[in-house]
This record gives structure tokens, C-alpha cells and sequence, in this order.
DNA sequence: GATGAATGAGTGTTCATTCAT
DNA sequence: TATGAATGAACACTCATTCAT
């Protein structure tokens, strides 16, 4: 299915990747690649607030700009298995949660980030919303994801 | 797979559903049941505020006392399938919406709705969550929902 | 293949058995019963000429009503590769070497076995050979066995 | 499996074959050429005993010496089915029984003659005698199909 | 009501082969 | 000559479904 999806055959992509695990992997690892260069970017900003507010734009960019490559792949159930049991997930969340909560976060306040990086990634791949212009919708959620950390 | 986590046959589940389809619909029409009786009761609230926070807070209550049921099968793609093109989410979105953004809500922000249930249901079922006690996940979420929405 | 071979669909043999693994043991597994209460009832004897008679007569036997079934899973690849490295089929050549040369038999005469052996499966599974009358095959194989072993 | 057996690639193997029909063509021709030089070596012999054991002999050398080479390629499913219809097996197997048994052969004694191929190639390829000595095994071979042969 | 066995249609993976470079 | 990429067809396996009991 995701073969045909992104029209190439079954077989060709198993000349690239050795099992479906892999590819999996590849996509996912990319996405975290971007992730994490976007969390370097932000984590240089000298000033805590501007490393907040770099780190947010920056996130709802990339999730925005790949919400159709990542609905794709990333609603697959293979997804969750892989990575319910993976450090990786857990310490770009740890390096975002410091990020948008400042320095002296609460290990608690991780659940903030959770709900945030949930919001971003459930609205832009909802239904209604998936198909919207890329500008406005960056907007939005700028406006709400900042209402929800509090930034006046 | 479901037949297995409720440890009964799979073909005694098909005694009872025809289909797959079947199922879906039925359990996650049971989640959609429960929500429009919480969704009853706020609207038959005469203050709005009043109306607002009782909604908010049986969404939450919901969320998270039925969150290790729905893990189990609300992951299932054919439910993103299935309702994709189905009213029903639409209209408790729409009923959800109004509870929370008040009757003038511009149809924009409806976007604010999505995220906030995406925040809930992807918190409560996130690994990191999952196993949580549920008294103090209520509180916490209830905290950051409310932040969200601007309620002092 | 197989499944087309024996006159059912590959998923209900799939419902017998987890893994094509599985399948083989089992297949392979039943000749090798087969085989050991063979061995058994010849260990029973007491007179030791009487039970290397006994061995070689029931073997041939079996190889010879079985081989139209062994021809067909036996000759697949997987069989090799899953037997290489497995005690079974070690311990039943030593017992049947022990029964056909003797207990002082030398540690190097497994060689022999090894040899009769593969004489008797490779000639009733050869193509000019597997049709042929079941009886006069049989007396054949025990005539040139009984000169290998050197009976008078 | 073969190209990375010889380590190079599958593309490069099609470079120099155009089918794998032709590949074990080739493969299974040289080894029947093999055969053949010393069928004609051992017909050349005037005495007749001295013929069978030239032949014995050399047979036994070749499926010695090649035996790795052999279990590589002659294992694959392949080979059964390209043979199992070809006259060139049939040819060479009569052209040994011949030589084995002697001019006045009956046609039943190519039995015999598959017992012993048979028994000579599935001892040499066998795991538990694949790695042994070169010299030795020969030995061992020649003087087991001696005895199988009636030689004193 | 419940179960084990069976199946068609998919998905995951390998294999023999082709081709452009 | 050699290679990496691509492909159709087969094989290994799962899943949604049916049915006789």
C-alpha cells in the first residue's frame, strides 16, 4: 500500500531496504533528524525566551510543511511497536520539554510538551485540516500553541 | 488481535459482529455515546462558563478513565478509515466547540477544538502516560486545558 | 508449493502450523518417529545378528513406502539448512550404526551408515526409480544392503 | 546465494549466463564433463577388472575433490528439476553400471550403480564428513564401495 | 453461544531477470 | 565487464471472514 502510495513498486523499495523495520526506521529517523537539527538551531539562542520561541516556530513549521509525507507512513500500525520501547523519542521530547518550559522544568511538566507535540501533529494530519494552505494554518497554530505555553 | 487482548475466540467476536467494520463502529460508537451524554449535560447548563468547565472537565474524566480500552483498539487504521468521511465526528466536534469557544465561535476555531482533543487523547495514551494514576493525570490535564482555553 | 502439492490452500496449512519452519519439523519430525521405533524394536532383540536384520529390513521398508511423501518436503532447501546443525538426525545415525556394525563398531564406521543411508533414500527418490512395484523394490535394496554390510 | 558464495555480483553472474537454467547448465555440464574423461579413461582399459577400478577410483577422487564446489550448486531445487527429463544423467549412469558390472549387466543392476552415486555424493556432501581430510575420506570411500561391489 | 478448521485476499520478502550506465 | 536500480512472479505469512459442528 505505501509502495503503490508513493508509486513505485514493492520491490524496488526492498532493493533499498532490507525489511519493512528498516524503512519504518528510515522515515521515522529522518523526521527525527529534522527534529533534532531544529532542536541544535534553538537549543544555540542565547536568550531563553527567543530559544522557546525559535524552538516552537521551528517545530510547527516542519510538521506543517510534512504533514502529507508523514501521514503516510506514520499512521502505520509498525510505528508504535518500533518505537513504543525507543530512547530516541524520549530524549527529543526531554531536549523539546527543556526548550518550551525553561531550564528548571519539572519532570512533570514533560506531560506538557506530550499534549503539545500531540496537538500539533493530530491537527495538522486531521481530516479537516490536512488540506488547508500551508500559511494560514502555520499561523493558527503559532497563535494557539503559544496561548498554551502562556506566552503573553 | 482484539480477540486475543479480551481473551475470548476470534471467531466467537464474530458470533456477535458481522464485520470488522462491525466492531469498530460499535466501539468507538460506545465512545462517541458517552460523549454526547457529557456533551448533553453541559449544553443543558445555563451559564456558559458553567457550561464550559462542565464539558472540559468530563471530556478529561473520560479520556482518562477509558484510555487503556481505547488504546487497544482506537489505534486500529480502519478506524481513520472508517470515519474519515463520517458525520458523526464532525458534528461532536462541532457541539465540543461551541461548549468550549463560546456560541459566537468563528468557524476557524474550530482548529483550537481538534488540537485540544488531539492533546488529550494522544497524552493519555502516549507510553510515557499510559500507566499513570489516574487522579493526578485528570488534575493535570484539567491545569493545561484550561491554560489553553484562557480560563483564569 | 507444497500446500498445491498435497490438495489444500497454504492458509489452512497456515492454521496447523505458525512457521514453515514448524511445518518441516513436523514433517521431518514424524519420520524421525517413525525411524526411532524402528530402531527401538530392533534394540529389543537380543540376538545381534537377528537385530542388524531387523534394522535394515525395517528401514528399507520405510523408505520405501514413504517415498513419494519424502520426495516431495524432504527435497526442500529449508530441510538441509534446518537439520544441519540438529542432534536428532546425529543420534539416530548412531544408533543405527551401532544396530548394522556392531557394538564395538569404530567411531569412524558412522561413515558406512552415512553412506547406506544416502544409497537407500537417493535410490528410491531417484526419477528412474520412484515408480517402480514397491515389492521387488524392496527386496533389491535389501540384497545389495545385506552385500554392503558384508551378510553372507 | 551463488554470487555471493563466489563474491560477485548477481548482475555480473548474468553478465557471462543469460538464465540460471543456464548457469546450472553449465555448472552440472562441467562436472558431467569431468565425469565422462574418466568414463572414457576407464573404457579405454582392455581388462576389465582393471577398468572398474580405474573407474571406482576416479569417480570417488572427483566427488572428493569437488565436493565443496558440488554442495554449493547441486543442492539447489534447481538441478532436480532441469534433470529429472535429461538423457545425459541417463547416458553416463549406464555407461558407469557398465563399467561397474560388467558388460553382461542386466538392466535391473543400475540400481546398484544409483545406490552407489548416490551413497558416494551424499557421503561426501554430508556435514559431518564435509570438513574432513581429503586422503583419508578417499580411502574410506574406496574401500566401502569396494565391498559394495563385491571386489574382494 | 462458542469453537476449530478453512479460505481469499491481502501484506512482507525473496528470487530470477533486465537494463541503463 | 561490471554494477546499482528496478521489476514480475513467486514464496512466506496474516487477516477478515465463513461455516459445520
Amino acid at each position: 500500500m505505501i509502495a503503490d502510495d508513493i508509486g513505485v513498486t514493492k520491490a524496488a523499495v526492498y532493493h533499498q531496504y532490507k525489511t519493512k523495520d528498516e524503512i519504518v526506521r528510515a522515515v521515522a529517523g529522518a523526521e527525527f533528524d529534522r527534529l533534532e537539527t531544529v532542536l541544535e538551531l534553538a537549543e544555540s539562542e542565547v536568550d531563553q525566551d527567543r530559544a522557546r520561541e525559535v524552538a516552537l516556530t521551528m517545530i510547527i513549521d516542519l510538521a506543517v510543511e510534512r504533514r502529507r509525507e508523514n501521514s503516510t507512513i506514520l499512521t502505520d500500525p509498525l510505528v508504535g511497536r518500533l518505537f513504543a520501547r525507543d530512547q530516541r523519542p524520549v530524549k527529543v521530547l526531554d531536549r523539546l520539554n527543556r526548550l518550551l518550559m525553561g531550564p528548571n522544568a519539572q519532570p512533570d511538566s514533560e506531560i506538557a510538551t506530550v499534549m503539545l507535540t500531540a496537538a500539533i501533529s493530530g491537527a495538522v494530519m486531521h481530516p479537516l485540516v490536512i488540506r488547508r494552505n500551508d500559511e494560514t494554518l502555520r499561523t493558527q497554530l503559532r497563535t494557539l500553541a503559544e496561548r498554551f505555553l502562556g506566552i503573553a
